[in-house]
DNA sequence: CTGAAAAATTAACCTGGATTATTTTTTTTA
DNA sequence: TAAAAAAAATAATCCAGGTTAATTTTTCAG
């Protein structure tokens, strides 16, 4: 994260996702007022939260690195998390802007993100603006639908092989993997919080997975180890 | 049904939904263009399919009346539910608007929809277009994500029961109901497609609901018999 | 109105993942 | 660098909902 650096050099920093994803259609465009926003208030680190569940008013951020992971506590005490963002995505966006936030968003790893200044004024001022929001609502859409057809009609097994495939097929789309190995800053809790299963149960399900040689995880990071193997199991709907 | 008649006496249809949910922003704008292109090619009759999971170049569709439900096979033959379309609500968008439809959307009863023109145009001649588009995707993620939260923590009896009170607070919002008593045309395979059970389970769970005086199916309609009891068996989360 | 297909119902048995309990390893903090 | 806290690992038992197999009722086409 050296972009703060630039920034007291007085340079604008060109964010590493710039030309991917989210930030394309919008920093195409009007680079010049949004970078005037963009690079303030950007550093997290691991462990801190960007915003949390109920808070009012709560920012619309694009992550330019690290890694963010999406939760809610219910009243019961249970938590859901529902998913991670990865960097070049969009959070914080939701229908009602201005009420409360409907889950909280945590930095697992140090993290940089880029502030969208004024939603309601950049959809008026740039109308491709609104469009790219739509499909980026509508990706994180299909992407939980994905999940959830996952877990309603899969073992334990093929749930964690399609997480993992998933996140690995993400991060490769943005060049952050390294070979077959990624960061992978994911707790067997979150994981388990994530597919709907239990910590004792994803560790059993890891256990097996490294055992019959599909994937490992080792100091916060993933190496697949079959990928072919893993694809099968996973099937070709990732 | 009876828009046909008002197009062909050459009438402007006032759609009953206008003022609600997803037209509001588009229709109070441009009315003239927007109806000039809406009202045609409306009709569909239950079991008809609006488009077809594959189906190239959909359409993006307001349902005016009816119940549409969106569907989707995996390549292993099991058939995911993701929910019932009701009237006043946006079906059709998806992030990549050109490229196969990534799921089926069905009419369970005779259906009438607007059909939203040319996205990309109407989002630059029209700034509120957009976001309306985005805040409406927000919305569909934000109930997946409540059905994907209620499958993974709660038990079949507590997650039918979310499923009723939620259908029948949307319908309700737009004065669809007859006091307690709601069209419902879903079959007990489509409740189970949905939650994540199997027919036999929902049957028997559907069993224990009517016996416990919460509510009853009957002839395509639903009656809840015990408002509080339901309420209390669905938490305060719907 | 009638036969066939679709949908709903019922019963008996079984299993994947939950639950409870404890130990070991790793990470964090002082 | 040692103590405390968090995370991972392992084992034994249990049950909600799945599976298999019919039967009955409803819907619908001819």
């Amino acid at each position: 994260m050296n972009f703060r650096s630039n920034e007291s050099a007085g340079l604008r920093y060109t964010c590493p996702q710039r030309g991917h994803c989210f930030c394309k259609s919008v920093l195409n465009i009007s680079s010049n007022e949004f970078d005037g926003h963009a690079v303030k208030n950007l550093a997290f680190t691991a462990k801190q939260y960007l915003y949390r569940q109920g808070d009012m008013n709560h920012e619309l951020f694009v992550l330019r690195e690290g890694w963010v992971m999406l939760t809610r506590l219910s009243e019961d005490g249970k938590r859901q998390v529902f998913r991670s963002v990865l960097p070049g995505e969009l959070l914080g966006f939701q229908q009602h802007l201005q009420g409360p936030a409907i889950y909280s968003a945590i930095a697992l790893l140090d993290s940089a993100v880029c502030r969208v200044p004024n939603i309601v004024k950049t959809c008026s001022s740039q109308p491709e603006f609104g469009l790219s929001l739509a499909s980026a609502e509508a990706n994180d859409k299909m992407l939980t639908e994905k999940y959830l057809t996952n877990i309603i009609h899969r073992s334990a097994r093929e749930r964690i092989a399609f997480m993992v495939s998933e996140l690995y097929h993400r991060l490769k789309r943005r060049h952050l993997n390294r070979g077959y190995t990624i960061q992978f800053p994911l707790k067997q809790e979150d994981i388990a919080d994530t597919l709907g299963l239990t910590t004792i149960h994803v560790n059993r399900t890891l256990h097996a997975l490294r055992e019959d040689g599909l994937f490992e995880i080792h100091k916060h990071e993933l190496t697949i180890l079959d990928y072919d193997a893993l694809c099968t199991l996973v099937g070709s709907e990732v």
